[in-house]
DNA sequence: TGTACATCAGTGAACGCGCGTTCACTGATGTAC
DNA sequence: TGTACATCAGTGAACGCGCGTTCACTGATGTAC
C-alpha cells in the first residue's frame, strides 16, 4: 500500500521513533536492525531512509525521546509531591524497583544507553543527545536536593544519579539471581538513609 | 607457519584470552569480531576453534579473566594499606580517576561489561562469570567496610559498588565534556565523605 | 465539482560488506621404533 | 641417537547469513485547471 497520506506518514514516523526508543534501550543501537525496527513499526525496511538520514541519526532522536520520557515522568512526580523530600524519596524508590529493572525498554535511558553511547565515537550525534538528556535529569534532581548551596545540591544530584544508574546496571546484569534484588534493596536503603540524615 | 609446539600453542591461547579480555571491555562482545581478536593476538581467524568452542565461550573466559585482574589489583591494594579505612579511600580514589575512566580495556570489568552481560540471554555462560566476578569484588569491599554487623558491611559494599560502577559508566558516556569530570569529582567526594562519617 | 497528472510514501529486490563458523590443507612437532 | 611417520596448530578460502543502504517501481495522494 504505497503513497500514504501526509498525516499518516507523519504518524508512521512517530511510531518508528517510539518503537526505536524502546528497542534501542532494550537491545542497544547495534542489537536491533533497521529492518527489525521498521517491522516493529508495521512497515518494511525500504521506507526507512525516507524518514531518517541514517540509523545513527535515528539513534540520536530515539535517545532524546527516551530521556524526554524519563524527564517528564520525573517532573510529574516532583510536581505532584507535597514537598521536595517526599519527591526525592519517591523517585528513588520508584527508580530502584524491580519493575524499572525488568523493563529496560520503558525505563530510564541513562543506564539503558550509557555503555552504547560510551562506545560511539565522539562525532556521533547520539553523544550530544545523551549529554543533554543527563543534564535535564540532573536539573530535576538538583531541584529537590536539600540544602542552600547550589554547588552542593548539584554535586549531591550527580552522586545520586551515579548510584541510581549503577544500581540498575548491576541489577540488570545479574537479573534472575538473588544478588540482583540485593543490589536494589541495599542501594535503596543507603540512598534513603543518606537523604534522611540531611 | 602451521603446527607450532605445544608450549607455543598454550602461549597463543593465553594471548588470545588476554587480548580478548581487553578488547571485549573496550568494544563489547559484539563490537569486535573473531577475526579481529585473532589478528590482535597475531594469528589468523581459522585457528580460533582449535582453542575455543565458540565466541560465547571465549566471552565467558575473558569476563572471568577481567574480573580476576580487578580482584587481584584490589586485593594487592588492601594488603599493602596500613589499615582498612586507608584501603577503602585509596580504592575509591583510584577507581574514580580519569585514568580508570579513560582505559575501559584495562579497567574494572563491572562497568565495562555490565550492559553487554545484561543483554545476553540467561543461558549464556558469560552471565554466571559476571555474577561470580561481582561477588569476588564485593567480598573485598565488604572486608574493608567499617562496622561490626556483617549484613551492614555487605549492604554498604553493594551500595558503594553501585555508586562506583554508575559513576564510571556515566563518566564514560559523557567523556570529553566537563560533565564527565564533574561526575568523577562529585561522586568521589560524596563517597569519601560518607566513609569519613563512619 | 470533476478531470488529468505530477508527487512521493512505502515496497521489495539488490548492493557490497562483515560476521561466526567450517574445512581441506600444510608442514613442523612429537613419538614409536 | 637416528629415522619414519602420525599428529595436529595454524592457514586461508569458503559457507550461509544478516547487516545498512540504495533504487526502480507502484499506485494512492494531492494539486492545477
Amino acid at each position: 500500500m504505497p503513497r500514504v497520506s501526509k498525516a499518516e506518514a507523519e504518524k508512521n514516523r512517530e511510531i518508528i521513533e517510539q518503537v526505536s526508543s524502546r528497542l534501542f534501550r532494550e537491545q542497544g543501537f547495534h542489537g536491533i536492525s533497521v529492518a527489525d525496527l521498521m517491522g516493529a513499526a508495521g512497515l518494511t525496511h525500504g521506507g526507512f531512509y525516507g524518514h531518517f538520514e541514517s540509523k545513527d541519526a535515528l539513534a540520536a532522536i530515539a535517545c532524546t525521546r527516551a530521556f524526554e520520557e524519563s524527564s517528564a515522568r520525573w517532573r510529574k512526580r516532583v510536581d505532584e509531591a507535597p514537598d521536595k523530600a517526599t519527591a526525592l524519596t519517591g523517585l528513588i524508590e520508584a527508580y530502584l524497583s524491580a519493575r524499572n529493572r525488568n523493563a529496560a525498554g520503558t525505563g530510564c535511558a541513562a543506564p539503558a544507553l550509557a555503555i552504547d553511547v560510551a562506545r560511539e565515537s565522539d562525532d556521533k550525534p547520539v553523544r550530544a543527545a545523551y549529554q543533554t538528556g543527563i543534564e535535564s535529569l540532573l536539573a530535576i534532581l538538583e531541584g529537590i536536593q536539600p540544602g542552600d548551596d547550589a554547588d552542593d545540591r548539584r554535586a549531591g544530584a550527580i552522586a545520586q544519579m551515579a548510584t541510581l544508574v549503577g544500581a540498575i546496571v548491576l541489577a540488570r546484569a545479574t537479573q534472575g539471581t538473588a544478588l540482583s534484588n540485593e543490589v536494589l534493596a541495599a542501594t535503596k536503603s543507603s540512598l534513603l538513609a543518606h537523604v534522611a540524615e540531611k
